[in-house]
DNA sequence: ATCTTTGCAAACGGTTTGCATACAG
DNA sequence: CTGTATGCAAACCGTTTGCAAAGAT
């Protein structure tokens, strides 16, 4: 947990890094961001730190996750939502979503991570990152309800 | 070609079993998306169109993307752009998307579609799809320009 | 004849921006 | 002190919606 350490003091270090200066709210977005498990959005992170700081306003946070995003320490996930929803840059996973409640949970999946990728794609450009999306329904939804897709 | 033939008959038979009236701008709408290689964007779309059907509107390119995609004849992609970017359904395949320009590349990899999802993901509920998108700086903006990503 | 679809224009909603103040370095 | 970050409010822009006319069945 140490690299990924959600303390003040490595959270600050990190922001030093990347020449950005450390604030109450910056501390508290990126910290708040990386504990939810959620993928939220910038409306979500907004509420839940409204209770800890006051005058936080939705702007500083889609500002800061823009920062943040520029610097290469939040991702932005391609959603077909209206709203973008974030995530820190951690380990590599992949995502699956529920058509029906939005929610994303993250995977992991070692034997894609081994499997070569086609010729026409090395040939293509620079590679930074294989993402896998699976699309559908999760269980708790297809227990709730018995509406068509 | 010919399941997937852009005559006008058949688009009219398609139209017709998913119980949708065949107008001259959905027929237009929809064998433009066909026939373009590009992931258009509603924009994109109603721009090409526009020479051939002076009268339409942006808001019908819209709508009728929207119901194509209720029927399943049209995807909507997941994309980190503002705009969204559509495709007709076709044969299985994936995406690249390159950073820069945003061009989004389709290709296909057997060797994943072979390889079976982690457990974990498999019990999690109904899956309807896998997508693979890989991020990059294509060739072209390689070559074109020596900015950092 | 009936009911869906279209075009127009206006609304909507998530996100971005200009500006003055607050604050980190 | 200097310059970046924040909060406020207003702008922005892709997309959606209400309504009357046009068109498909």
């Amino acid at each position: 947990m140490t690299p990924l350490s959600n303390s003040i003091d490595h959270l600050t270090q990190t922001f030093r890094e990347s020449g950005l200066r450390v604030t109450h709210q910056r501390l508290e977005i990126y910290r708040e961001l990386m504990e939810a498990r959620d993928h939220p959005t910038a409306e979500q992170l907004y509420r839940r730190l409204r209770g800890r700081i006051p005058t936080l306003s939705l702007d500083t946070v889609y500002r800061t996750l823009t920062t943040l995003v520029t610097h290469g320490m939040v991702k932005r996930l391609e959603t077909v939502e209206s709203q973008a929803r974030f995530d820190t840059t951690r380990q590599r996973h992949h995502h699956i979503i529920c058509k029906r409640c939005n929610e994303i949970m993250d995977f992991h999946w070692p034997l894609l991570d081994e499997t070569p990728l086609p010729g026409e794609v090395d040939s293509w450009g620079r590679l930074d990152g294989v993402n896998v999306v699976v699309y559908g329904v999760c269980a708790r939804c297809l227990a709730g309800d018995a509406q068509p897709t």
